[in-house]
DNA sequence: AAGCTAAGCAACCGCCGCTAT
DNA sequence: GATAGCGGCGGTTGCTTAGCT
């Protein structure tokens, strides 16, 4: 048997039209169906990505409101790299969006941090919810900010905590109660009134066939 | 203006867990 | 209960863009 050649790299504009249009059709659960039935020489999970990252109407646009990177930290504080799980406690934002916002900011603190050591003295904390660490400065940067750094300390203590907590999705009251609140009601709101397909994309303008714009696709739900 | 570096982002890889058979 | 297939997740890589010298 030819294995059919599979497509890697960047996404055309046709692909994403493609793609947009099947999973509208189809709904965004069976990749690996997706991916065959339409024509796509992609894979699966690369379907699947495309379309949680990139495609998806539901996702936001732009930079990060100070809000929204406020609550990365909380989160992060919390819960290490779990970054799906971060990224469903803020609407429109992907774990990648996260990972990789987290990725550049640690980045930057790890730099400024090394500034402020080679002029005063190696191991100080740098995270909003860092109190003491043994982890002094010789540890490499790279190990420091993938694996969530010396917050990863506290996180590990506080992880036993929070699977419990996970049991039951109990939120508890944090400093940031507000904001809390706010994206919780969201959270809520959008699972339970929130179809599958959200809003229509402004890729549908291009839809292959004009047919498909007029189509109900609530009917297909 | 050209070259270099850092930041930002998109995409891939490999592992793990769940589910159907 | 074993196993294969698939989806989801976290880690990593590589390309592009922006900013600086």
């Amino acid at each position: 048997m030819v294995q059919e050649e599979i497509r890697r790299g960047p996404w055309t504009e046709q692909e994403d039209l493609q793609l947009v249009f099947y999973v509208k059709l189809f709904g965004d659960r069976r990749w690996d169906f997706l991916a065959k039935v339409s024509g796509l020489k992609r894979t699966g999970k690369s379907c699947r990505l495309r379309w949680v990252n990139y495609l998806n109407p539901d996702l936001k646009r732009g930079k990060m409101t100070p809000q929204e990177e406020r609550l990365v930290l909380e989160l992060h504080c919390k819960w290490g790299n779990r970054w799906s799980r971060i990224a469903r406690k803020i609407p429109g934002r992907t774990d990648n969006e996260i990972k990789n916002y987290w990725r550049t900011h640690m980045r930057k603190k790890a730099q400024e941090q090394r500034k402020k050591a080679t002029s005063i003295s190696p191991s100080s904390s740098f995270s909003n919810c860092s109190s003491s660490s043994s982890i002094t400065h010789e540890e490499n940067e790279r190990n420091f900010y993938d694996t969530g750094g010396i917050e990863q300390l506290q996180v590990e203590e506080q992880k036993k905590v929070n699977d419990q907590e996970q049991a039951g999705e109990s939120m508890k009251v944090y400093s940031m109660d507000e904001i809390w609140k706010d994206i919780e009601l969201l959270e809520e709101n959008e699972t339970i009134n929130k179809p599958i397909m959200g809003s229509i994309s402004p890729l549908w303008d291009y839809c292959p066939d004009p047919m498909w714009k007029d189509f109900d696709w609530n009917t297909f739900r």
